[in-house]
DNA sequence: GAGTTTGAAACT
DNA sequence: CAGTTTCAAACTC
């Protein structure tokens, strides 16, 4: 009795004089007596004859309360009930918990508050004492302490930390990594370090710092683990209560902590990501965003932090047209700024890798936002299922399916520039990304092949050879507008949404960000007459084509120009024409004369069109056509030859060597009703491969258009789609014989083609979509 | 590199 | 909405 008392008391007054002194001296001295006092008593003696526990020395104590400590732990690691419970206790504790232990943390820490937890500790103690539990009960709250320490310290960061605001960053986040040590190994030492805190936990349990901390150690290293892994629900309740940027990011962190569970091999880190992501929530305002991206990755997070502040630093050279648009870009270049912090730092390639998913994913599913048609840049072309992680081996080669169009194989030696890779593919794929493109890479235009195949060229000069080579410069776009001020879609970079820079020769040029609202406000006026303006003009169905037409086969991937061309002497087979210059087979939106595109011929065509057309039009087109077409045509066989294959699709070629005597009757007069639209439904499959590798399927000239999805197309724009296209296509003497009706597809879109539409439908593409029938 | 051609965009 | 003009890219030489 005497020798327990003693211990107690001196324990609690080490811990008090740890922190406070003299009053607490006197006042533990005063504990003492009323603890004497309270030994006599009968309740005390009841307790100590009901408690397994005797009074005995330390050493004893030591020994016989470990084995029960560990006995409750056990359950906890093993039950998932009680793991809840533990996290309720986490919660409650955080709730309650005064900021504590500052003397472990660090200098930020203030008295007070140190006196006050250890005061509480003591008290806790004490009244663990009192109960005479001295087992399972004594362990639990310690080890409750143990969590509380990391809540505590989270909130004590938080709270008390008189530069938070100040160092919410990188250093915050740096530090607080650190002083928590939050890693369950880190948090072990951290007791270590801090006998008094093993003394205080003792106390009431196991009294020495021998021994006992191997266990805690490992006690904790479980705990962490538990807290982390089953305890989802505590990540959950952090992001509540925060501003939406914190929640958003915390999400988001949630999600790549549960990637680095899967892939993680050091648990610590995720206790310690829990706190952070507590710390996080609680900050706001724009800080959330820094301090999440910067501690995206705790490993890392240094490193994101500068990461951060580079890509912040970086000009963007997209056009930012929307908000909505604004956030995920942060994201994205929070992203960014991840992996390329990942790069060199290498070893995390793996978790790099995941963590790039998680971030595209949760911008996805977070922001998915669809905004106006003006982003079409990306935003248009993706979608969430778009984003597939098809392998994240990070060993051998981690391959990522990012975005619609594009498959990225992410090799570690390649390393920095797979990664880069596949950000800018995301990047492509997404609206805003432009931005990170540009950044990258200057101004490369939205076109996810052509992106890709920029890309691809590391050097950046390759892309300025637009003028060299027709084919491949287009992805970036470079301007050279004299008298539009770039101001005007005849722009292309305007056009495509991204600010002229330097290798553009424009002339009084007013696309830059130095004119930022003059270019919004040309833009919103542009859009207002056309709200397609700045979509994608290319649309690309993701199953092969359905077009029956004769030469349906040469339209690679059912891709489809979205108002089609008006072609009068070309032939759709050079760039004039926007159908071949998207790489895209012309359809029945095209009111185009002679068609000879070599991705695909008016879908008309066939039928009724060779039968018209052939009464029609021989005269005419004959002679321009072959003569031009025939260069055009063999050229782009050539390059179908050499490239193709990629996709399934049908020989180059296609078009003369298909059908000369088609070609006549092409003539733009009469377009047969069928749709080309691609289906809706499609498997991505064919598509993927073909934005891959970009022109590499078709040929000729890399679409100079940024393309989307069919099936990706907004209702409101879809709509619009179609109701422009039908506008035009009513417009052109070739639609009004086709005029179809908007709705035509029943539940469809209503903007899609229709007749043709509905068939496919009728077709399921995607198993999901079938299900219900 | 200059000039021509072409078709989209813009305008009336 | 049709016709015309403007524009800049594509193309040719």
């Amino acid at each position: 009795m005497e020798d327990r008392l003693d211990i107690s008391a001196k324990e609690s007054n080490r811990e008090v004089l740890e922190v406070m002194d003299t009053p607490e001296r006197s006042k533990n001295s005063q504990i003492s007596a009323s603890l004497a006092k309270f030994e006599d008593s009968p309740v005390f003696t009841f307790l100590n004859s009901l408690s397994p526990i005797k009074p005995v020395k330390s050493t004893h104590i030591t020994q016989t309360i470990n084995p029960l400590s560990f006995a409750s732990i056990p359950s906890v690691f093993t039950s998932p009930h009680v793991s809840s419970i533990r996290e309720s206790r986490f919660l409650r504790r955080h709730q309650l918990s005064d900021p504590s232990k500052p003397e472990f943390s660090s200098d930020d820490g203030t008295k007070l508050d140190a006196n006050k937890a250890n005061a509480d500790a003591t008290d806790q103690m004490d009244e663990q004492k009192e109960n005479g539990d001295g087992g399972d009960m004594a362990a639990e709250p310690s080890f409750g302490d143990c969590s509380k320490f990391v809540v505590d310290f989270a909130k004590e960061y938080e709270c008390a930390s008189p530069n938070s605001n100040l160092r919410k960053g990188c250093d915050r986040e740096d530090k607080d990594m650190a002083d928590y040590g939050c890693t369950s190994s880190a948090l072990v030492p951290l007791m270590h370090e801090h006998p008094q805190r093993g003394e205080v936990n003792i106390d009431g349990v196991n009294q020495t710092t021998e021994g006992a901390p191997c266990d805690w150690e490992h006690m904790l290293s479980d705990t962490s683990e538990l807290l982390i892994f089953e305890s989802p629900d505590v990540r959950v309740s952090f992001s509540k209560s925060v501003d939406p940027g914190a929640s958003f990011y915390t999400g988001i962190k949630s999600d790549m902590q549960n990637l680095h569970l899967i892939s993680a091999v050091d648990s610590g880190e995720h206790v310690v990501e829990g706190n952070e992501a507590e710390v996080m929530s609680t900050q706001p305002g724009e800080g959330d965003e820094v301090d999440n991206a910067a501690s995206l990755n705790n490993s890392d997070e240094q490193v994101d932090c500068e990461q951060l502040g580079f890509y912040h630093g970086m000009r963007r050279r997209c056009l930012v047209f929307e908000m909505g648009g604004a956030r995920r870009k942060h994201l994205e270049e929070n992203s960014i700024s991840d992996s390329s912090a990942w790069i060199p730092s290498d070893g995390n390639m793996a978790s790099n890798d995941q963590k790039l998913v998680l971030l595209n994913r949760g911008n996805e599913s977070s922001r998915r936002l669809m905004p106006g048609i003006g982003l079409h840049l990306n935003a248009l072309a993706t979608t969430p299922k778009d984003y597939n992680i098809v392998n994240l081996d990070s060993s051998s080669s981690a391959r990522l399916l990012i975005g619609p169009s594009s498959v990225v194989n992410l090799h570690p030696s390649n390393g920095g520039q797979g990664l880069l890779d596949n950000i800018l593919v995301v990047a492509t794929s997404d609206r805003d990304v432009d931005g990170l493109e540009m950044a990258v890479e200057d101004a490369c235009p939205p076109s996810a092949t052509a992106a890709n195949e920029e890309i691809n060229q590391s050097s950046p000069k390759k892309k300025r050879r637009r003028a060299e080579q027709s084919g491949e410069g287009e992805s970036c776009k470079r301007c050279n507008c004299k008298r539009s001020k770039c101001l005007k879609l005849y722009c292309e970079c305007f056009a495509a949404g991204v600010y002229c820079v330097e290798p553009c020769a424009c002339i009084d040029c007013f696309n830059k960000p130095i004119h930022e609202e003059t270019v919004l406000a040309t833009r919103k006026q542009i859009e207002s007459r056309n709200p397609l303006a700045f979509a994608p003009k290319v649309i690309r169905g993701s199953d092969p084509p359905l077009e029956i037409g004769d030469d349906s086969s040469k339209t690679p991937a059912s891709a489809r120009h979205k108002r089609g061309c008006n072609c009068k002497k070309s032939g759709c087979l050079k760039k004039y024409c926007e159908c071949y210059q998207g790489g895209v087979g012309c359809s029945i939106n095209c009111r185009c004369e002679g068609c000879k595109n070599a991705f695909g011929r008016k879908d008309g065509m066939e039928a009724e069109a060779e039968q018209e057309e052939e009464e029609e039009e021989e005269e005419e087109t004959d002679a321009s056509e072959k003569s031009v077409p025939d260069k055009s045509l063999q050229k782009i066989a050539m390059e179908n030859d050499v490239e193709q294959n990629m996709e399934s699709v049908p020989p180059a070629t296609p078009l003369r060597g298909g059908r000369p005597s088609a070609q006549l009757p092409f003539s733009s007069k009469k377009k047969p009703p069928r749709s080309s639209l691609p289906s809706i439904g499609s498997s991505s499959s064919s598509f993927i491969p073909r934005q891959r590798f970009g022109k590499s399927s078709f040929l000729p000239p890399p679409p100079k258009f940024e393309t989307i999805r069919e099936d990706e197309i907004p209702y409101f724009l879809q709509g619009e789609g179609g109701s422009s296209d039908g506008g035009v296509q009513t417009a052109s003497p070739n639609r009004k014989r086709v005029s179809p009706p908007h709705n035509a597809g029943g539940g469809m879109s209503p903007g899609l083609r229709s007749s043709r539409k509905l068939i496919l439908e009728s077709i399921p593409s995607f198993p999901s979509l079938t299900p219900n029938q």
